[in-house]
DNA sequence: CTATATTAGTTTCATTTGAAACTAATATCA
DNA sequence: TGATATTAGTTTCAAATGAAACTAATATAG
């Protein structure tokens, strides 16, 4: 009885399909991956053409706009961006003008950052526009499925860190 | 009254962090591309170390798993890659004796691809691979959680493929 | 039919990315 | 104190990426 299901789980289906195959598309891997990839993009081309800065430029933005003062490290940190990237992503806003970047007199390794006026101006701006395209989505929930899916995240990136 | 309540907006908090601040962590595109590159990466390391494949290659024989004898566009619509991603990804799976390459005899534009009996065995053994790590997430979800999980994803996806 | 347009897929080239090497500053330990 | 280790951040170099140019095949219009 088991033998006569495992053969005929093995051809394949009515529509040809193979049998024994993985549907990428019900796979939660490739759906994060690939949601992530088309909100991220949607959202960068908001702030990309008005503003000029890349994602992790963004991300850096936020961290300073969260922590005034505070270490590349901090950022990295804050914002998941590995010491490289801010490094660069840093450098493109000092050349912007819209970070000055300074030295820790107490610890001349570590960096101090903040923005100026008219980096603090831009991420006033920039930040209704963030709340906008999130509330784009959000409003396509209930309020019972916002908090679901705050719950889920919270519990899928639990999950990923640890297991 | 109203101007009294955006003075205070403007200040900083007792912990001292700017008010009208945005804390990325809790920002939908940010926490699900955290997210996704956590899983993705995770579940990567999973199979590159044991048959050498990257995850563009991955989803390529996934849709081939789907799929046989489709063509490079077909797989690239299906996987959510473009098409030079797709055509480097072929040639290496090639190379390495996973797949076959020919042409389809009534359009000669169109690839046909084709797993070959070892690329066939390898998608056999990774589909449990993938299967199990998927349920390592799912397994700290309830069955309800799950079931919102999917409407969730799917609702965020529409609303981000249109608005 | 021939000329032009379109489609499938590959290659090229410039940019992005990330690991590893590097520089400079501070901490630790003998 | 002086030698070694560690930490913060930058630079370098090689690999990954993606847009645009390209090749080859087929479709369409005149």
């Amino acid at each position: 009885m088991q033998k006569v299901l495992d053969r005929e789980k093995e051809v394949a289906n009515e529509a040809g399909k193979p049998a024994d195959a993985l549907n990428l598309r019900d796979f939660l891997p490739y759906r994060l991956a690939t949601l992530a990839k088309e909100i991220s993009t949607a959202f960068a081309k908001t702030y990309e053409a008005r503003f000029g800065i890349t994602i992790p430029q963004w991300r850096v933005m936020s961290a300073l706009g969260n922590f005034p003062d505070c270490s590349a490290s901090h950022v990295a940190k804050y914002a998941n961006l590995d010491k490289v990237q801010v490094s660069r992503a840093v450098s493109g806003l000092v050349e912007m003008g819209y970070v000055v970047r300074s030295l820790d007199d107490r610890d001349r390794r570590n960096s101090v950052l903040r923005f100026s006026s008219k980096g603090q101006a831009v991420y006033q701006q920039i930040i209704p526009v963030a709340r906008d395209f999130e509330a784009r989505f959000t409003e396509t929930l209930t309020d019972a499925e916002t908090a679901q899916l705050d719950t889920l995240l919270a519990k899928l990136m639990k999950q990923a860190k640890n297991g």
